[in-house]
DNA sequence: CGAGCTTTTGAAGAACGTCAAGAGTTGTGG
DNA sequence: CCACAACTCTTGACGTTCTTCAAAAGCTCG
């Protein structure tokens, strides 16, 4: 894991969805990448800038952050190693958030030039890397249906099951067990809560008996229980091989 | 408006965004469309399906529709005229919502094979393509933010300045007055509220003055107000031509 | 050891949901 | 054209969830 180096990261990140061809490779590995790291509470992009190069995550997490007027802040979505933070950034080059270090990080820069050059030449990767963004989308409208319908209860279990599935396939949790780096505060702008009542829900949890969540360290005792519980469906994640 | 083709409409979804070749052009309207209608209520796309096309919406209003366990339903995304509803369906393969007609509603399926033909052709359109999933994403990052961290009466007043601005690119509004054929127990699934307290923020919003709203008819009084007071920035919809 | 951050607790109130019923509207069949 | 059924909107009462304010307790790091 940790010497791995970007190309594989970003090789890893398409091989669960589809197989790449050596050509495919080849085309990746020619992308050139420019490596960065951030501090913990680093801004890596700014609300409202542009943007000409996209980021993938090669360590740590960060989040997509949205300001809002009131001064409140909610975060649209958490990203680990492998993620593409702002692949939409290539299209739409205005930025409608901020991506925030929540832990030291280390991400891989590609320019937009790069990645028109591979519309140009290779459809097959051009999908896949807008199956990203899709994919994106997808979750999206999980954490949509996660604000708008589920209490927050189910809706810190089903972050749990969503995070026990994306940190595994990236290695970074083994037998329903991983870190969680962020702090109350941050996992109740994401799953829009006071952090007050973050601070009970949590405890909530506990009670209930389906994690153990010490400082950084959960573990989930009963997987399906959770999934059950909170109405986890993994299906959404795609994280299925077909050709695409 | 009335005798608008499904390739007029389709150019339509592009040109506020970038500029099309005559090329592009006539690349598009090689593309076969096959042209459906639905009754009011009737589902399009069914959860959990797997598609091999995508819709176009030529008229009527739609929604994407999250079914939970808990037998509550979230709708996630709400479209009209000239949205691919699911056009996120070509690189997923997998819906993990439904698509539902909430109005008579005629829409236009393009097959994947000929997207796919697209990227085998156009860079340019394909990422233009791509580009209406990423603003899909983007729109869906402002109904996180919303429905996480803005009260009830901020998230409706939002959703009818993004309604206004929707609505009158594709000539459906004019001087902030517009039609939304939508029942409160629709909009409240849309906007993560139980009908009663929908109906009470209407009445709110009502009272309020911003809005009139008798039937199905909404005339906002002054938007410059009703914009700031929920927060409304429509740069996220981005509606500005630049090169993609 | 002390400063600053994070977690936890208590108490009070606001926002929102649920239940139940009445009023208004729309559509349909006789 | 009326009557009735079904749907939609509205209201009231009450309960729950979640927020806010405030402060205490625990932790971390220099």
């Amino acid at each position: 894991m940790t010497d791995m180096d970007a190309y594989e990261r970003l090789i890893k990140t398409f091989t669960p969805r589809d197989d790449l061809s050596s050509d495919d490779i080849a085309l990746l590995r020619s992308m050139p990448l420019r490596i960065a790291t951030y501090g913990k509470g680093e801004e890596i992009i700014a609300q409202d800038s542009e943007v000409s190069e996209s980021c993938l995550m090669m360590t740590g997490w960060t989040g997509r952050a949205v300001y809002l007027e009131s001064g409140k802040r909610q975060i649209t979505a958490l990203h680990i190693a492998g993620d593409f933070v702002d692949l939409h950034g290539f299209t739409l080059k205005y930025m409608d958030h901020s991506v925030v270090a929540l832990t030291a990080t280390q991400v891989a820069f590609v320019r937009h030039d790069e990645l028109k050059k591979i519309t140009h030449v290779s459809p097959h990767l051009t999908r896949l890397f807008w199956m990203l963004t899709t994919i994106d989308g997808a979750v999206q409208r999980t954490t949509i249906a996660s604000l708008g319908r589920r209490p927050a209860l189910e809706r810190l279990g089903h972050l749990l099951c969503e995070l026990d599935c994306r940190l595994s396939v990236v290695g970074l949790a083994q037998d329903h067990r991983y870190d969680v780096p962020l702090v109350q505060e941050e996992l109740a702008d994401i799953l829009g809560l006071s952090v007050v009542h973050m601070n009970r829900t949590i405890q909530d949890l506990r009670k209930a008996g389906l994690v153990t969540w010490q400082g950084s360290r959960i573990v989930i005792h009963d997987f399906g229980k959770l999934t059950q519980f909170s109405g986890f469906d993994p299906r959404y994640l795609n994280f299925i091989k077909r050709e695409r």
